[in-house]
DNA sequence: TGCTGAGATGAATCTTGAA
DNA sequence: TTTCAAGATTCATCTCAGC
């Protein structure tokens, strides 16, 4: 799995590994101007006190890490400072970055970024359909993280399939405001004891939407708070090449696991579009971001003549005796039918026990979960 | 409609008037520690460039007021920091803060509250349901604003009326993700000539959810950046008293007409859920006393695994496989369950048809006495 | 196999008053 | 200033046992 590319003639790249140890020091390791995109999750410094039990008196397993302690706002200013400096010298040019945090840290890493000169494109909001409830009712709900997106520079040719996002969010241009579940059930990474692997575990779907919508097949993507690897798997899955840091040995060992079990989707599915009611609207995109649907697994038609693929930005690829056809779920079903439109959501379907059921079901539960 | 009030018996507050001027100066010129709440919609700092026209050619009407343009980060970052020490100074102990700011310059401002000792406790995103599209297709549409929301330092008492804000969202605790169109309509004031009052006007479903949450009637609710006055309007609505400070001339004639059309709510309007803890403490005892529980009546774990005994003296005693445990209701109920703690009123039933009846019921019942 | 209900849990700066 | 005890407080989702 491990490959090397060459960056301006200079050293090569560890790419598709995980490299130990500091972050700092292994990113001063790596040649200048070599990645395309940097995601980070650093530490939130959240400055827990005491424990917190539930109306239930069970007690809420807190991030209480030893990695996530700093002694003061300063300590944390100058570790946000060196790491961004260091991440900074490894961009290519018109490479980007993204940061994830919270109130505790965002707003000094955002200081920081714009102080570095990185240029900030967009501030964006994971919205979360399932966080954990205000057990005190004395604030609000903490129902969001925050990301900012930035280029290195002002003026950088920063990479943004704008028409693939658009296709992701059913036609409709993508906003700044993500609704997307936290990461459990089968997707959560559990330890021996069958405890969570790591805290603060990122939904594959979060990763999904920003390496389809600010990166290209191909790009090499960093993530020096490498974790369980969520950065990682979905690299690996959409085609584009990664680096990891990662100071503890449990979580590299969780990650490597999770790689070796990652298959890449099939070339046409990595291709993304390049060219031009009353219940609330769901993008068939949201099926593919969330792993409801895979790139690349097959759909039925209701009537089960036809056959498509879906691809990962949320679009499909049909085969008739007329050739291929590509678009949305809806343009191809019209098309195999022959018809000037069609509802793709009740024509298309999924094999379950043999039996076809269509894929309005997974819009289905989208809307469940959205009315809550 | 002009009042005052003394603080301290020092100077009076010029209550429900718009003070002229710098709003540094002005601030300085109040006395210390009398404010309840601050709400600040200060510049952005936007440093847009050039025009931008919609696909249609018509061109969009920007924020590029002369307020809006600082030379630097340095400029801005002394800025906000003057205004916000002396913002500061002005606050109760137990007082609060919201800003509301873009990612130009919220991470600025997050920042500096951090560093000035103010406690944040949450941030707050807008969500707009009718945002700008992006015209360019360059970025992700910018489809929220975000707030943050402090008290003045760590521990302190802020207002947090938790049980209205969760009326008004439908019985379910209220998210820090708030969904709210941006202001226009007939609520968007116009200048003489049809054209936007004020280019950044914040709509009074925002200003509403932040007062009712955050301040009680009566409270004094300071505005240093008050455009056209959506605060002062709403906290007069509210009952509560407003100061506004506000240097254009232009904008306090816009407000000072459009507050002399509100009229304040009526009381029984004004008053909302009130928090449980509000509710005056009834010991146990008095449910022994008043003959709605027996000495020697067994009591029923809501959950059906364990009995105890009332005693005369309001305590319980209850037995389980390691003896017999004496105590408060919550005492041995957390006992029982093996949990440090124990809302014993929620915990212990009484038999009532054969279906197990919290003894808080006769708690209310006491409580509804007292009101009488 | 499918349905139902109980139990578990997620990046959390989470109380208050009296002694 | 610290300690102790009373008492207030949860939403969406997934898993698993039982029928």
């Amino acid at each position: 799995m491990t490959t090397t590319k060459t960056a301006q003639g200079a050293s090569a790249l560890p790419l598709n590994t995980i490299l130990e140890g500091d972050c700092i020091e292994a990113m001063n390791s790596l040649p200048s101007g070599s990645v395309d995109l940097i995601f980070a999750d650093p530490p939130y410094n959240l400055q827990l006190k005491g424990d917190l039990h539930r109306p239930d008196n069970s007690k809420v397993d807190a991030v209480d890490d030893h990695w996530d302690q700093f002694s003061s706002f300063k300590a944390y200013d100058d570790f946000t400072h060196a790491w961004l400096k260091a991440a900074r010298r490894l961009l290519k040019p018109d490479g980007a970055l993204w940061v994830i945090g919270s109130y505790h840290n965002v707003f000094r890493m955002g200081t920081e970024l714009q102080n570095q000169g990185f240029w900030i494109l967009n501030d964006v909001v994971w919205r979360k359909s399932n966080p954990m409830p205000n057990f005190r009712g004395k604030r609000f709900t903490n129902a969001h993280e925050t990301l900012i997106w930035c280029s290195k520079s002002e003026g950088a040719k920063y990479t943004f399939n704008y028409e693939a996002l658009k296709s992701l969010n059913e036609g409709i241009q993508m906003r700044s405001d993500w609704v997307i579940p936290i990461c459990n059930g089968g997707e959560r990474l559990k330890d021996e004891h069958g405890d969570k692997a790591h805290p603060t575990q990122k939904p594959e779907a979060l990763l999904h939407r920003i390496l389809v919508g600010t990166t290209n097949p191909g790009d090499v993507v960093l993530d020096p708070f490498f974790g369980t690897g969520t950065t990682g798997a979905v690299a690996k899955m959409l085609g584009r090449d990664f680096i990891g840091i990662e100071r503890e040995e449990a979580y590299r060992k969780v990650a490597l696991k999770r790689l070796s079990k990652i298959r890449k989707f099939d070339k046409a599915a990595l291709e993304v579009s390049t060219s031009k009611r009353a219940e609330p609207r769901v993008p068939f995109g949201q099926l593919v971001e969330r792993g409801m649907l895979r790139p690349g697994e097959e759909l039925y038609s209701v009537n089960g003549r036809h056959k498509a693929k879906v691809r990962a930005d949320g679009t499909l690829i049909g085969s008739d005796s007329h050739g291929d056809v590509k678009g949305s779920i809806h343009q191809v079903g019209a098309h195999c039918e022959g018809a000037p439109s069609c509802n793709g959501w009740t024509y298309w379907c999924i094999k379950k026990d043999g039996k076809r059921v269509p894929i309005d079901l997974f819009r289905q539960q989208i809307r469940a979960e959205m009315r809550n």
